[in-house]
DNA sequence: TTGTTTGCAAACCTTTTGCACGTTA
DNA sequence: TAACGTGCAAAAGGTTTGCAAACAA
């Protein structure tokens, strides 16, 4: 039998989801300090995942240093996130349509899930500090070394559902 | 600001899975209801699911009904899979590894999530009430028409860890 | 009967891999 | 220099689609 009680105090709609500046710096530092390179590809990846607010598709990715003069291959991009996923500075997130997206794994602090419309595909971060707290302790009670955590939230967006503007 | 308190008592780890006998007249009686038929194929996926307590992929529904000696195609298996998904009867599960899984669709009764062991790949269920309660709460909190939602757990299981048994 | 559903095979698209070349430390 | 990283192109794997035959109501 397990009791408990959970106060939160907080603002749900009020987070801030700006870049982060000194996530590409820490994860450069980070990749060196594991005794890997940074050559180009990776390198370019990391900066551009740097200044995105919420997830993206290797393709996206790609697209997105292509456009911006870099000379990427694609099989880079997914190299590269695939060894950011692996040290966890990177969090794959699947929305449900069969592509994989990434995002910066940020500390606790900017910590955000993600929310799916249905009807158009747009894809929003949330913040809830009572479902982060209630997530924690979830983890602490089942007894599985937790590394990672993905909440998906499907509906529809208040433009699809016809009220909003 | 938002101030709350949540007050959960329960057990933790007691949740049975048992699968629900009931899930696959129910879903072969609302497919009826919204007009479609029910051949072969669909027919076998839905009793299929029915007898499954956790996810399975779309080649693992296939290769089950293949060897209780049904005869689908695996296209087959998809449309009926994305049908079901669509009237809200079967819910759609990504563990991260690029295949996409599905289940039954429960009610709030036996409505579980899923914790992935990134070092076997083994998917084992879990249910939280806390964990429900605060989701409960998002999404009310968002507005958002929330349709379904998903928690994905990773770290490792007792057995990788080497403690186990 | 008549529109729906099915199975097969081909097409599609995302992701991975082989390999020779370029780069980093 | 020597190991690591990269780009290209080809391969792989999961999922979708076209179509004619089979089927449910």
């Amino acid at each position: 039998m397990i009791i408990g009680i959970i106060i939160f105090v907080g603002h749900a709609h009020s987070h801030e989801y700006a870049v982060d500046p000194g996530w590409s710096a820490a994860a450069l530092a980070d990749v060196r300090a594991r005794g890997l390179r940074n050559g180009g590809a990776r390198r370019t990846v990391i900066e551009h995942l740097g200044g995105q607010s919420c997830c993206s598709s290797a393709q996206e990715i790609y697209d997105g240093i292509r456009s911006a003069g870099g000379r990427v291959g694609i099989a880079s991009v997914y190299r590269a996130l695939d060894q950011l996923v692996e040290l966890e500075l990177v969090q794959r997130v699947d929305i449900g349509d069969g592509i994989a997206r990434f995002e910066p794994s940020h500390g606790s602090g900017d910590h955000h899930h993600h929310l799916v419309c249905d009807d158009c595909g747009r894809v929003d971060p949330f913040f809830d500090p009572a479902l982060e707290q209630a997530l924690e302790g979830a983890a602490s009670r089942l007894d599985y070394g937790m590394r990672a955590h993905e909440i998906v939230l499907h509906g529809s967006c208040a433009d699809c559902r016809g009220g909003g503007a």
